[in-house]
DNA sequence: GCTTGAACCTCTAGCAACTAGAACATTTAG
DNA sequence: CTAAATGTTCTAGTTGCTAGAGGTTCAAGC
């Protein structure tokens, strides 16, 4: 039986996060000690493994507690699971996209810097006129 | 002399996060008409204009409000403002290669889902085994 | 058995950058 | 003059945690 911290220990996770894991429903309450204390045992390293390993793949919450309802019921169709990571790779793929289009205009941005006064600063200037930019980017909201 | 939503059509910015931006002292106090409703020149528009910019570039608002700070003194140096944007460029190429990573991942992940039931899922299969990865993606934090 | 210190407990509030809604006031066009 | 559109303030919600206050429990050493 392992304390919250070893689990957090054992998974990398912080303690706060599980117990706010816990909060929203997507650990279980897990069993406690006479004083109170929680006690994991190995399905709990298993299903937190799972959710940090999603997490670290960019699932957002939602997603995982669906990927894990799937993965709690073996006999439903795997169709489900791969249509959630194909979302996520298009997020991850429209993310990227823009990335690229910022990356191009601030490498701009900079590069023509001369290093004078900010009177007549690139960068400001480029911020001040959008029509200065030559590629669509768009961050917010991504 | 603009009226909030005015302001907020020309820029592509919603009322509320014009407000939001007054509320944190990016946007300055505007002046009133008798009954008390904000109304805007065209200084505004522009400072609007260059936060919202900035704000499709990535920056951060603490970030934007030194570029405006610095955008407001001509007499300082581009220094700063240069090196606003060599940060942020830094950023966008490290979540860039994070991206990266997770979409070979994802990619490989949803290659070789065969699409029977969850049981053999591989999407599932690589969430539960990290060991399974290649690549070292890291999305949290990002 | 007792003490001590690390690790635990709950609860609240904070982060970024907005967004949404309630409940009410003002402005403007017909 | 009325009605609709737009404005006002205030509060709370979003995502995914993180930090702190103030108190309790556990395990090890003596």
């Amino acid at each position: 039986m392992l304390t919250i911290g070893s689990l957090g220990k054992k998974t990398g996770t912080k303690v706060q996060t599980i117990r706010y894991y816990e909060q929203i429903g997507l650990m279980p309450e897990p069993g406690r000690t006479e004083g109170g204390q929680r006690r994991y045992g190995d399905a709990e390293v298993d299903r937190l493994s799972f959710i940090r390993h999603a997490r670290q793949l960019g699932f957002p919450l939602e997603a995982i507690r669906e990927l894990l309802d799937l993965s709690d019921n073996p006999d439903r169709s795997c169709h489900e699971a791969d249509s959630i990571a194909r979302r996520q790779l298009k997020q991850v793929e429209l993310r990227m996209d823009r990335l690229k289009a910022l990356r191009t205009e601030l490498k701009r941005m900079i590069h023509e810097c001369s290093g004078g006064n900010t009177a007549d600063c690139k960068v400001l200037e480029v911020l001040r006129d959008h029509s200065e930019c030559l590629t669509d980017h768009n961050e917010i909201g991504a």
